[in-house]
DNA sequence: GGAGAATACATAATCATGTTATGTTTGTAA
DNA sequence: TTACAAACATAACATGATTATGTATTCTCC
């Protein structure tokens, strides 16, 4: 978009190799330590470069953090919404499709690591306002279209998508919250926790369709 | 519990006093500066007293920052279990009372420095573990039990508590971060996230009641 | 009631870690 | 080919948490 390099650049190449090399690294480190105990030095040399290239690039370790979170909230986005087209292309309704989407991020918070980045970690690390601005770019964004696709036809009519979307991605988080963080027994507390969460949406369903 | 002091002693006198100016200090700097931007050192000049005690009483400085969580929690506890029985001694319903506490945490959301400190600070500062632990001695068990009073009058069956605890929590807490951080306005947006909430429990309770 | 021990701090050094100041290389445009 | 800027490397720097050590006060026990 910005414009056509009729030249290529070998310079900004490499400069986007180092940056997923270093986003790569800084992934690891930080789901698997967290951010506090992830040194940007032993990112830097997982990444195979120093500091100096971290800091030319993303100004400070939040603006690392950021990034990272940015990049894998896209993903969970993308996997989400191609769960729902999914069902969509199957034939399916929007209420199931919606469903879909709840399933895939449901998946994904069976990882331990993962739900401490996304969930503990970032909001802590990059504060209201940068995460805020995250947030509203994909999960929340995603979100709010699916309940805005819903109220399309005419469920959860009366309700604003945008507070709708933040109580039940919360509800999402609750549930994820409450999955164990041992591997054995992650799926009967997946299966369990969707059939609550499930219950409570379709019950906020059934009963705005009563009013 | 401990042991009835039969002779007072002096020293732990003074050393409640310490600790209480440090929580009450700490509680200051931690809601309106964040963890991170709280140093130590501002934290124990504001209390009157040097690093020394502070790591003579707390061992760090998350030690601190724990003490003043779970006051904060059990204090939110109390306020809320107060509106239920209140509810309860005015001839109330077990489903209002239930009701009353929720409202009474959503109130305590209204102030943004607040949720900060005890929904974004606490559980990234002090980890899985410790907050966990927190968390089930404070909102966690008052949630659990309020559930469980609930189930002993026929609503919410069939569902293991300590899950719906977590995920009625975690919907409680999407609908507090869904709050404007500005003062005005919110008694507005908090009326509207109570509606979305009841909604979404009663729609639980009505369904659960035709299975 | 005095010696010893333990508690409750104060003070100053230490240490870990993020950040920055300053090169150095390399590609690119003129 | 020269000048300039982006993309790093290196080493010094700054900040703030932690700790090692010292001291006074209080309690215990003989």
């Amino acid at each position: 978009m910005t414009e056509i390099p009729t030249k290529r650049d070998g310079r900004k190449e490499n400069a986007n190799a180092t940056q997923a090399a270093l986003q790569s690294a800084a992934l690891r480190w930080f789901s698997e330590q967290g951010f506090e105990k992830a040194p940007v030095g032993s990112i830097c040399a997982d990444a195979g470069v120093t500091v100096g290239a971290l800091y030319h690039h993303y100004g400070d370790k939040k603006g690392l953090f950021a990034a990272v979170v940015e990049q894998v909230d896209a993903q969970l986005v993308q996997a989400a919404m191609a769960a729902s087209q999914g069902v969509i292309a199957k034939g399916g309704g929007a209420w199931d499709a919606f469903l879909a989407s709840i399933d895939t991020v449901l998946q994904a918070g069976t990882n331990a690591p993962m739900r401490r980045l996304m969930l503990v970690d970032a909001p802590a690390v990059l504060g209201a306002q940068v995460w805020g601005d995250i947030r509203q770019r994909q999960g929340l964004g995603a979100m709010r279209g699916s309940i805005a696709a819903i109220q399309a036809h005419g469920i959860f009519q009366g309700h604003d998508a945008e507070r709708l979307a933040r109580i039940v991605l919360g509800a999402l988080y609750g549930g994820m919250d409450s999955l164990p963080d041992d591997e054995a027994g992650v799926q009967d507390a997946l299966a369990d926790t969707r059939q609550c969460l499930v219950a409570m949406l379709e019950g906020l369903r059934n009963k705005d369709a009563l009013a």
